[in-house]
Order: structure tokens, then C-alpha cells, then sequence
DNA sequence: TTAATATAACACCAAATGGTATCTCATCTG
DNA sequence: CAGATGAGATACCATTTGGTGTTATATTAA
């Protein structure tokens, strides 16, 4: 895939997909494992790991006749690196809005 | 909208209307100054903007005849949150990966 | 070879996206 | 004020994309 933002932005987008993430990031996972913790079939999860794949958020190691999924922290830099160009906006704004509550309560 | 996160993340999957904050992190715009910036109709930005808005990014100002668009910062907090839940997993792992690649150039 | 697992190939339905056309108002002009 | 114009909202439609499922086919450990 080209695009990795695009791709992790959409990867991460819907909630099965971050619920893996979060499980990832405990522990490596089979898509056995996985599918153990969702109400879908194992086909279902492999393509949901598939867009996770795509998007550079998870890595596989073909193991035996299994498959371990793990997180990548690589693939979640274009997200942040995204979200960080607006850190020094939501700073000022947050810090505008907490100051003019303050005063408000100073009332 | 209920779901904050989901709305959130949901509203910054697609690339316009990620574009669309950016635009708003450097003015707020009316839709018609922003579907001057792009190639689609103003129905169609209108469209982006309900998204933007369900996802609590940006808030709009009745003025007359007009709406301004702007950035509304509290509304990346879900994204934010949810994100930060792991920054001591990319953390660690990208310290890793880093100290493993110094490993190597110095053999 | 058999059981467990993984993947590929379809197919189906819902949601997302964008267009056009038609309204509603606010504002401007005579 | 009346009518024209401009900004926006909304309803409706077509197309695309996404999520899920089923079935069939690999792969591999035991």
C-alpha cells in the first residue's frame, strides 16, 4: 500500500480494529486467539487484520501452520506525526478555554 | 452522537475532510470558502462537515447568513486518549528497535 | 492421513460519498 | 417595501466502499 496515512487513519477507524490493537498490545495473538474474543468468524478478523496489515500497524510471523500478529509500533508514526501539526493548536486553544473558565469562576 | 471516540476517529479516516482541519487549524471558514478549496460541491463539503461535527471537531457560528466552520479542540481528546493509551508500548518498542539498530552498526 | 488452522473467492447488505434540484432565509438594491 | 441575489440546508438518487458471511481450497503438525 502507498499511502500510509490514509491507511492507518482507516485501519483505525473502526472499533473491531482498535479492540485488536488494544489486545496486541498485551500480548502477540494468532488469529485463532483472536477470533476467540470477537463474535465473528476467523475469516471476518483475518480481514480485519488484513487493513491492519495495510496499514503498517501490525507485522505477521508465519510460525508452523500458525500465524502470530503483533503490534508495529512503526506504523502508528504517520498518525501521530499527523496529530502532532495540530499540538500547538490544541495546546493554545485548551489553555485559552481552561484560563477563560478560571476567570469565569473567579466571578 | 454518542460514541466520541468512534465519531472522532470515524470523522478523520477520510483524506478531505482531514484536509478540512487542517484548513480550519489556520482560519475558520464558512463552507462556501471551503468548497472553494476543493474539487466538489458545496452540498457534498456540507456533508463533511456534519461528520466533522458529530465527531465534536469543529463547531459552527450562526452569522447572518453565513456558518463559520472552526476547529473545536476539546473534540480530538477521544483520539487523543484512546492514542495515548499505548505510548508507552510505541515507547518502549521504539527504544528497542533503536537500540537494536545501534547494536548492529556498531558490530 | 487427519485435525486444526489459514486463506482465497464470491456474494450480500449497509453505510459512505458525491451529485442535482429545490427549499429557506438574510442581505442588498431600486 | 418588493424583488433579486447569495449562502446555506435538505431531500433524493446513483455509485462506491466496507463489513460480514459462506464455501472451497491450501498448509502443516501430529
Amino acid at each position: 500500500m502507498e499511502n500510509q496515512t490514509q491507511n492507518a487513519f482507516r485501519a483505525l477507524a473502526d472499533p473491531t480494529r482498535r479492540d485488536i490493537v488494544q489486545l496486541l498490545a498485551g500480548q502477540e495473538m494468532t488469529i485463532g486467539q483472536l477470533t476467540d474474543r470477537f463474535d465473528m468468524t476467523r475469516a471476518a478478523v483475518k480481514k480485519h487484520l488484513t487493513v491492519l496489515s495495510d496499514g503498517g500497524l501490525i507485522s505477521v510471523e508465519v510460525r508452523g501452520r500458525e500465524r502470530i500478529n503483533r503490534l508495529e509500533p512503526l506504523g502508528m508514526a504517520p498518525v501521530l506525526d499527523w496529530l502532532s501539526y495540530f499540538d500547538q493548536f490544541w495546546d493554545d486553544r485548551l489553555n485559552s478555554l481552561k484560563e477563560a473558565i478560571e476567570r469565569k469562576q473567579n466571578d
